[in-house]
RNA sequence: GUGGGUGUAGUUCAGCGGUUAGAGCGUCAGAUUGUGGCUCUGAAUGUCGUGGGUUCGAUUCCCACCAUCCACCCCA
């Protein structure tokens, strides 16, 4: 048996958890001033939900999905997103029943996507992210930028950047394949093999190509920005308006398609220029057509996707990680077997007194103690011993002014408390 | 899926075709038996990634596999 995770899985340490918290805070409270409420859909979804959700025209679904057979051979699939689960149960549950536009966030929410491994993507790796279905006005979609846009801000992160986009909608994007196609057609022969695929399935992500030969061959290419029916441009026009009222900058990239099929108008990403190259923090956009393509109402979607590692390893690199909080407020040295269960006895009630405090329970001598409490980073220690039992009264040392205060056992938890509480 | 780098203690890494494989940090213990941070002393922990091959002899050289990291691809 081999003692390791699987392959691009990642356990959160001890240590580590604390960073997550402090994200997790901070994404709640985002939330939670704009009328987001938190859902949690399962795991796992019957394959076909992403098939049709996500696109079965997209590399996510043709290669990078998690799927097996059940035992009642069912096919099922680990999501690698969020979107599709959360419009399931919106239909499953006739959520659209409620007033609109119903708003929804998901959080540490597990995806799973089958690639080779490398920074900032996991095969499992968890996502914050927000939907917002029945209302179509570009305000929300600027909501939502803002949102993601000051969440990242707050957590303190610099170096990013808003870019948006508009994809059109089923009216007016055909046009703009067929001008596109028309273009490249001339130059098939010179883009990379993977786009000679996506000529004929989905020409847009061409654009989206990282190659530098094939940027050299989209200069002068057709852009969807041109071919926007009226009511997408005015759509993309309020976008702008909006995100301008709202101080939020942002660049308009019409090279950003994104690799989902769902998107309509809206599309958006933040990105953060690392050291090492750019990364994608948050990606999202408007989907009008996703829910009545899943056998729902016609409703208006908008959403995004946050990588929460990808947020927290962008927070380490810029060294705007939340400081460590010291672990116990008071420790309890034992001197003494026979102390051993009346300093439990205090401990719990210092835990009691709303406090949080620890004690020995390996039986290390007194000074080890005192390193131990050190390490722990406690603020106040307290010694109970043979001579504090017989006395009645026991010394509470402030471990960086090295005070001791003296103190009655009987009414330690209240006293200590008091002392802590005003300290703080 | 393609290409490249790296696998030695808990961790970061030295090291060498030849005896019992090392260091810093960390852990644990001690520095006259009831008081921490600094310092000093000591201790424990390794199938040298796995399996083959070359060799009198491999942790060291070669091959394969596995893992990991990085880039491409894709995306959060």
């Amino acid at each position: 048996m081999q003692m390791q995770a699987p392959k691009g899985t990642l356990d959160i340490l001890p240590a580590l958890s604390p960073r997550w918290q402090y994200l997790e805070e901070h994404m709640r409270a985002a939330c939670a001033c704009c009328g987001y409420r938190e859902v949690r859909t399962p795991v796992f979804e019957h394959t076909e939900l992403f098939l049709r959700g996500v696109g079965d025209t997209t590399d996510v679904v043709q290669k990078e999905m998690y799927t097996f057979n059940d035992k009642g051979n069912r096919s099922i699939t680990l999501k690698p997103e969020g979107t599709a689960g959360v419009v399931r149960m919106l239909l499953e549950h006739s959520l659209y029943a409620e007033p609109m536009p119903i708003k929804a966030y998901y959080l540490n929410n597990p995806c799973f996507r089958y690639e080779k491994p490398q920074s900032g993507r996991m095969r499992e790796f968890h996502q914050f992210g927000l939907e917002a279905f029945g209302a179509a006005n570009a305000t929300l979609d600027a909501e939502q930028i803002a949102l993601a846009w000051e969440l990242l801000t707050k957590l303190g992160l610099s170096d990013l950047r808003v870019h948006i986009n508009s994809i059109g909608c089923p009216g007016c994007r055909p046009a703009f394949h067929a001008k596109l196609k028309d273009f490249l057609s001339q130059r098939l022969g010179n883009l990379c093999a993977t786009c000679n695929e996506r000529f004929e399935r989905n020409p847009m992500r061409i654009l989206d190509c990282k190659s530098p030969v094939c940027q050299e061959q989209l200069h002068g290419a057709p852009s969807i920005l041109d071919c926007l029916c009226d009511e997408c441009n005015t759509h993309f026009l309020d976008l702008q308006e909006a995100l301008g009222a709202l101080d939020v900058p942002f660049t308009i990239d019409d090279g950003i398609v994104r690799g989902l099929d769902y998107y309509t108008k809206t599309v958006f990403e933040i990105i953060y220029d690392a050291p090492t190259g750019p990364l994608t923090l948050t990606g999202g956009g408007r989907y009008d057509g996703l829910v009545e393509m899943l056998g729902g109402p016609a409703l208006a979607g908008v959403g995004f996707g946050m990588g929460m590692e990808r947020v927290l390893a962008a927070m380490e690199a810029q060294g705007v990680l939340p400081p460590v909080e010291p672990l116990v407020d008071v420790f309890v040295c034992v001197q003494g077997t026979p102390v051993r269960v009346p300093a439990l006895v205090l401990t719990t009630g210092l835990r009691r007194a709303g406090l949080r405090a620890d004690t020995d329970y390996v039986g290390r001598s007194l000074k080890a103690q005192f390193k131990y409490a050190d390490k722990c980073a406690a603020r106040y220690v307290v010694v109970l011993g043979e001579q504090e039992l017989e006395s009645g009264n026991i010394k509470l040392r402030n471990m960086a002014t090295r005070e001791e205060h003296e103190l009655p056992l009987a009414d330690a938890p209240r006293r200590i408390a008091d002392i802590v509480q005003a300290d703080k």
